[in-house]
DNA sequence: TATTGTTATACTCTATAACTATA
DNA sequence: TATAGTTATAGAGTATAACAATA
């Protein structure tokens, strides 16, 4: 059941998001934004400073960038007039999906990097995680 | 046997690794040099921007680093005088075995930047994965 | 003439500090 | 007075291009 999720196919996907990001010029923290977005709705800029643990210069920093080609839009938050929620346009919205459709950005931070020494490491974690997972 | 794998071990590994760089004050990729001359002897430069996909503009940078604080030395190529051999000074071969025995950077990178989607992503890859380890 | 590595320079991403507007 | 976000500025790490020395 589980035969073919071959290296090869593993391998493809991380290639396929990996050109995807790099086609649509976007880089992993603008990436990540628009990714947040689309799991839990708008976000207020210092919730995303938090929870992507950046400074919120940087934030203003990443927003304008997204803001600028039109993949998000800051709309007044009506509770607050100090600050503002981000959210995706349509653009920016059907961007990510076809990045997620095309890979998984968390499995290709994990496998980009890595040397043999570390693939070595990586595989006894494996085999004791696999211990606790399928006793 | 594997009982003693618990999350708070491994945390408490990549943790105490990371302040073992902060402490030393390496970055990743001045650490990663380390590493490399640790598994396989002296490199040359060339090798180095190869291997770790950095310009070679780029290792003279991070290699001038190392050498500022003793931590490498360039000794000269025999059969190429153009280049030099990158090798670790005693204090930087003790550095990078400290740096390994206190935890695993591999491990680190993976998990140090999830959040609960990615952590989705990678414990479904997992259970793949467990699959065809432990059919 | 081609290659190795360095130097000079510029760009990207991040942070800190000072500031504006609102609470 | 405190907080949310922006602006200005600086620093780290990377790249590109021009260069020197050697092959």
């Amino acid at each position: 059941m589980y035969r073919e999720l071959s290296d090869k196919m593993t391998r493809h996907r991380v290639v396929s998001f990996l050109s995807h990001l790099r086609k649509n010029d976007l880089t992993m923290n603008q990436y990540k934004i628009l990714s947040l977005i689309e799991q839990q709705g708008p976000w207020l800029p210092n919730r995303l400073a938090e929870h992507m643990e950046l400074k919120a210069a940087t934030i203003t920093y990443l927003v304008d960038a997204l803001e600028q080609r039109g993949l998000v839009a800051r709309t007044p938050n009506p509770s607050d007039g100090r600050s503002h929620y981000v959210n995706f346009t349509e653009t920016g919205r059907q961007l990510v999906l076809d990045a997620r459709s095309e890979g998984d950005y968390a499995v290709m931070e994990s496998f980009r990097q890595m040397d043999q020494d570390e693939a070595d490491h990586l595989y006894i974690l494996l085999r004791l995680l696999g211990k606790k997972l399928f006793p």
